[in-house]
DNA sequence: TTGCTGACCGACG
DNA sequence: CCGTCGGCCAGCA
């Protein structure tokens, strides 16, 4: 299959695709589109997630540690705890509860 | 066009 | 255990 869509487009299909109530990380996208150290590059995408007119879940993505280290982006410092924790999941300390649990790796679901 | 930066991750000392 | 560095891709001055 030829996907010739840029890794930021690749970025927005999967993060679309993460269930609700469930969480991946950056690496794990990034090593799903085959590019394992391109961790960073998820983020930024995601960051331009806020400016596409498509509604984007990524408050679902955090770090491989279950912290949500990009809550500084998503216009307050309680949003994306707040969204997280409106869909079920536990937000202690800027680091979800059950991690495990709700971990959803596209690299294993798709 | 070149160079720096950014919501990460893993390795090394 | 903690600090530091390299790699990856795209946007911006």
């Amino acid at each position: 299959m030829k996907l010739e869509k840029s890794f930021f487009q690749q970025v927005y299909e999967v993060t679309a695709l993460i269930p609700y109530g469930r969480v991946t990380s950056y690496g794990a996208i990034a090593t799903y589109l085959g590019s394992k150290g391109s961790a960073r590059i998820v983020g930024w995408a995601l960051n331009s997630t806020k400016n596409s007119i498509k509604n984007i879940p990524a408050h679902r993505v955090i770090n491989k540690s279950g912290l949500l280290t990009g809550k500084h982006h998503f216009g307050g410092i309680n949003t994306m705890a707040e969204l997280l924790t409106n869909e079920g999941l536990i937000i202690k300390d800027n680091s979800i509860l059950n991690f495990e649990k709700k971990y959803w790796d596209p690299n294993i679901e798709l």
